[in-house]
DNA sequence: ATGACTTACCGTGTAAGA
């Protein structure tokens, strides 16, 4: 089973993009972040025609997250528990099952949190406590789970080309990443890291100053496996190819295959 | 260097992203 995540900064404008990346990556679950799209502006029907099953959680404009599956797709909730005021789309998850065993996939779209300090920051301290205690509860489940998406997170200063222009930033700052590390201590495998060590290794790059062409790019989208998906899992890849494409998103997919 | 791009909106500019 191949299981994808890619921010793709708005379903509309990343139509031709995005299908011709699942034409050639043939992933069996996608979750996307930032489709920026309300539900019923979804283009459903794209990826319909190539077998897969679509659950979105869209609002207008901004965030927003779906799955894509080709293989069945049950109990589907959205939006992150914990805060019921809480009307940011960027929680969906779903159990996807396997030929082997049933996964529960989360796709996530962490508050990016600047201008730190300030409101959007606490906002998103306030997003990760509930991270934690959604990441408990599936850890306590005991089966095959897993978080993916955009955690807009830099978990170390080797997962940026400058780590010192990000210092200050929301993505990068000490309690930052001390509330990631507090989720994956938990007991979580960070599937990237499982495979791939040092620097140089990125998933976004900005679309300003030429930031590709320099490779001056960040770590921040990840999968966090629960031990038992962890046990399932075979590879995990970035295909960084795909932002020096035609109208690309400044997100590149990041993928795992897991034996179930 | 209050910059640089890119997206979506009902807009001829603004907000948000990271």
């Amino acid at each position: 089973m191949k299981i994808a995540s890619f921010n793709i900064n708005g379903i509309k404008a990343r139509a031709q993009a995005l299908t011709d990346w699942l034409d050639e990556a043939q992933p069996d679950v996608v979750v996307l972040q930032e489709i920026k799209s309300v539900d019923e502006g979804f283009p459903c029907e794209l990826f319909e025609d190539r077998g897969y099953r679509v659950e979105t959680h869209g609002q207008k404009s901004f965030n927003g997250v779906a799955i894509l599956s080709r293989l069945p797709l049950e109990d589907v909730t959205r939006g992150l528990p914990g805060d019921d005021e809480d009307e940011q789309a960027r929680w969906i998850e779903g159990t996807v099952i396997g030929d082997k065993t049933a996964v529960r996939v989360c796709g996530l779209y962490l508050p990016n949190g600047n201008p730190a300090p300030g409101p959007k920051y606490d906002y998103k301290l306030a997003w990760m406590e509930r991270l934690k205690a959604r990441a408990e509860a599936l850890l306590a489940a005991e089966e095959p789970a897993l978080m993916a998406g955009d955690y807009n997170v830099i978990p170390q200063d080797e997962d940026a080309k400058r780590p010192e222009a990000w210092r200050k930033d929301a993505l990068a700052l000490p309690e930052t990443r001390a509330a990631f590390r507090r989720i994956v201590n938990l007991g979580f495998t960070e599937a990237f890291r499982a495979f791939h060590q040092g620097p140089g290794h990125y998933t976004f790059w900005d679309y300003q100053a030429g930031a590709w062409n320099r490779d001056d790019g960040i770590r921040i989208d990840h999968f966090l496996l629960t031990p038992q998906a962890a046990d399932l899992l075979g590879d995990c890849q970035i295909d960084r190819d795909i932002r020096g494409r035609e109208k690309p998103s400044d997100h590149v997919p990041i993928w795992i295959t897991l034996d179930a």
